[in-house]
DNA sequence: AAATGTGTACTACAAGAGTAGTACACTAAT
DNA sequence: ATTAGTGTACTACTCTTGTAGTACACATTT
């Protein structure tokens, strides 16, 4: 599998690899019911220690967005969104401020910002099939 | 001012304290020039040690947000935009791919976040003056 | 020169993060 | 029952982070 880390990075090791699986599910590369590399198989294409690889998939658990199973495997689980409107309307609003407050500091005006959404998300979706 | 911290919020202290100046250098509320808290000042109002402050004073000032001369005080920094555009546009872009997955993660579709940013920078825009 | 207001350096310490080593526990297949 | 695959608990160690205490250094005003 297609897994890389850069224990140089200054990320955390298992963030990175949270990192990478997140962006996976996002964009279709992993889909529901996929099956994740077991830990020490991960581990050891990684050269890193099998509790790395568990922290990691035990926080993408929380998250819900991994189920693991013992003594089974590790399956990318079914999108279900638990919370409420309310608040996952406020945690987006927060990242979009979030955003908007580092986008003009990299100098880019709000508009500047909406055109480049704009186009990625396009991106995004030609490579959808 | 109108700076308050919440030291049981799991964010370090110092963050955001980064968090409030960057926030209120993005939407106006602090302007170039403008004179910031002094250190003890700003420690005693939030009880809190000087080298807390002082840290989050470097942090921006590394960032070019803020400006400090020793003695004198410290200021909202003149903006100006040292990175060259590709970095700047490659960090951009690297924000805006994070937002959406994170959006993915929450539920949204990238049509809806495309919607929440335009009506969020609506807002702003009016706020603007 | 003294006083007062500014930021800072140095030190220390408690707490937490990150990783590794090792041993254990569960599941399925044989 | 054994084996081979899975994830996990426990421990320990190192390194970093966050904050505080204290003392110092610079700038301006008097």
């Amino acid at each position: 599998m297609w897994f890389h880390v850069d224990p140089s990075d200054g990320l955390p090791i298992y963030m990175q690899i949270i990192n990478q699986i997140k962006r996976a599910t996002a964009n279709g590369l992993l889909k529901a019911g996929d099956q994740l590399p077991s830990v020490r198989e991960m581990a050891v294409q990684l050269t890193v220690n099998p509790n790395t690889i568990s922290k990691a998939y035990q926080e993408l658990e929380r998250d819900g967005i991994i189920k693991t199973s013992r003594g089974i495997g590790t399956f990318v689980a079914e999108k279900e969104i638990k919370i409420v409107y309310e608040e996952r309307t406020k945690e987006m609003m927060a990242a979009i401020d979030r955003l908007l407050v580092e986008a003009h500091h990299l100098g880019f005006s709000r508009d500047e910002v909406f055109k480049l959404l704009e186009d990625r998300i396009k991106d995004w979706k030609v490579s959808d099939k």
